[in-house]
RNA sequence: GGUCCAGUAGCUCAGCUGGAUAGAGCAGCAGCCUUCUAAGCUGCGGGUCACAGGUUCGAGCCCUGUCUGGAUCACCA
């Protein structure tokens, strides 16, 4: 959508920095040109060759006449004559040397260029004739490996998620547009104590319930347990400290808590029937993520596991404490120590062995390494952990691993509601799946009130909300500049008018109504003037 | 307290490499439906670009300081 409506703006003076972003149209090759004649203008009028930076074209203001606008203030030092006098050397320079510019005008130190009518509609006539127009095809070498997503097992996706998969799923497509294999990854956090909490509740309360039983989405019927524990374990803790315990005693020592532990303990040691257990419930959640993911349209290449990947860090872990990068403490936990690069002291294996989220990172890091080896190696991850992608590349670069500087944390901003942060002890997390209900809802109702689609089947409405709701979704997160913390307004991302999804497509849609009507009448398209 | 990020119209946001009179949408007001989809269009009002210095021919953008808000500095992930 985006590329058919051109609304990109590219830069033409040098070759940009980041290539990854660098998709060639016709339209920049004006440019391009225009620039090597404002080279060769300087060159032959006032005899130097001057330093790119000097050379600005950008697009002529809608107010004034002419496309491409050469700023000359940068050039008066080489000119050495007034900023009127130099635009009009010039300007007259370009009409001579270039059939494509066919007048000027000059306002100020700005020079403004006409390209001619029939430069345009070459351009035109090869967006029209090019159906993979703004598209180049992949090109050989590394992939760029995008890590979004991210979720964890014991709860279900929720608006964070959306802006997270969003933004990397729309990264990974148009990187691929540039001609840059891309892998698109996931990392899923299947293991841990969080994960322990949700299959003991299920032992203890669930009465062998399954999402068939309880027509339930898997992820749903997990988090729900994962919030039972949680309210017995408050229950526990309140008791506790009415006997007359210590609060924080009472919040380590809690049985459910304890219990917990002791199946997290067996999950290590692979216990059979806490590992079968772990994978029944975890396949419920997946079954709940791939629908979610798909009504989304968000997709992967490659999943990984953190139970798959942290021992790997732990091995990671001893490489670094043989060479000295590491240290142990008395009481056996290892310690990266990174005050000299004005961070702290970063803890990667606790006293009993077990390994920390840095572990985990660290030894999934390696493996897209040796899977992929990435040029470049994207997280798409909150900005709530700028320090710990900080710390994870600067523990890898003392490890001697020479990517560590491939590595790019794609920081994003918080979502934030009309009431304040989403806070999921106050119930106030908006669920991924009763968002896009909702929407859905607010689309048809929308529309049947309307009436413009009452001949519709119920599979072509159903299209027709599907294409709305999610449109208005994805327009409404992505249209904000990432890094910002942005304010979800349920009302308003649901409105169809404004600078929203549903009024591009309404535009679209228009346009399409005018082309059909046009060929009905039997009106033929002409490509020249 | 240290580090990082943000602050632009009543609200939500754009503003490219520093370039001309800082732009949209929403909300408000005034108009427009026998002809292209009125889920629309046209017009009006609305700004100390947080503040103060500095650099520059030129600063919303760069530098320094201050204020405000957020994140982070866990044997959580």
């Amino acid at each position: 959508m985006v590329t058919f409506l051109n609304l990109s703006v590219t830069i033409p003076v040098a070759e940009k920095a980041n290539d990854y972003f660098y998709v060639a149209k016709p339209k920049e090759m004006i440019e391009k040109k225009i620039l090597e004649i404002l080279k060769d203008a300087i060159g032959e009028l006032y005899g130097q060759q001057p330093d790119n930076s000097l050379l600005q074209v950008q697009k002529t203001r809608p107010e004034f006449q002419g496309e491409y606008t050469v700023v000359v203030f940068p050039l008066l030092k080489i000119s050495r004559k007034n900023p009127e006098q130099t635009a009009q050397e010039l300007g007259t320079f370009f009409i001579e040397k270039s059939p494509e510019i066919t007048d000027f005008n000059v306002i100020k130190g700005f020079l403004n260029l006409s390209v001619s009518q029939s430069y345009w509609l070459g351009v035109f006539n090869q967006m029209l004739t090019d159906n993979q127009y703004g598209f180049i095809s992949e090109k050989q070498g590394n992939p760029l490996v995008i890590e979004y997503s991210s979720p964890n097992t014991n709860k279900p996706l929720h608006l964070g998620h959306i802006r997270n998969n969003l933004l990397g799923w729309s990264v990974a497509e148009i990187v691929k547009s540039s001609g840059t294999p891309v892998k698109k990854v996931n990392l899923v956090n299947d293991r841990g104590i969080h994960i322990c909490k949700s299959m003991l509740a299920w032992q203890k309360w669930g009465n062998q319930v399954t999402p068939e039983i309880t027509d339930q989405k898997g992820d749903k019927l997990v988090g729900d347990y994962y919030v039972r524990f949680d309210q017995e374990y408050k229950i526990e803790i309140k008791q506790l400290i009415e006997s007359g315990q210590d609060p924080d005693w009472a919040k380590n020592n809690a049985p459910l808590l304890l219990e917990a532990k002791q199946m997290l303990k067996k999950w290590e040691d692979e216990d059979p029937e806490i590992r079968e257990l772990w994978n029944k419930m975890n396949r419920w959640v997946y079954d709940g993520f791939d629908q979610t993911y798909e009504r989304m349209g968000i997709d992967f290449d490659k999943i990984y596991y953190e139970s798959q990947t942290y021992l790997l860090g732990k091995s990671l872990v001893e490489e670094g404490l043989q060479t000295g990068v590491f240290y142990k403490k008395e009481d056996g936990s290892v310690w990266c120590d990174l005050t000299s690069d004005g961070l702290d002291e970063k803890l990667l294996l606790r006293a009993d062995g077990t390994s920390v989220y840095m572990t985990q990172d660290l030894g999934t890091a390696q493996l897209r390494y040796d899977d992929y080896h990435p040029d470049k190696l994207i997280y798409v991850v909150g900005n709530e952990q700028n320090y710990h992608f900080d710390v994870l590349k600067l523990i890898l670069k003392k490890l001697g691993k020479s990517w560590a500087s491939h590595i790019e944390h794609l920081s994003y901003g918080m979502v934030e509601l009309p009431q304040g942060k989403m806070k999921s002890r106050e119930g106030t997390v908006v669920d991924a799946d009763d968002l896009m209900d909702e929407m859905y809802q607010t689309a048809k109702k929308t529309t049947e009130e309307l009436g413009k689609f009452d001949d519709f089947t119920p599979d072509e409405a159903h299209t027709l909300y599907q294409m709305l709701s999610l449109g208005a979704l994805k327009y409404f997160i992505l249209k904000v500049d990432p890094k910002k913390t942005m304010m979800f307004n349920p009302q308003e991302s649901i409105d169809f008018t404004g600078n929203t999804g549903p009024f591009i497509q309404y535009t679209h849609a228009r346009i399409q109504s005018v082309l059909r009507k046009a060929t009905e009448s039997g009106i033929e398209f002409s490509h020249t003037c």
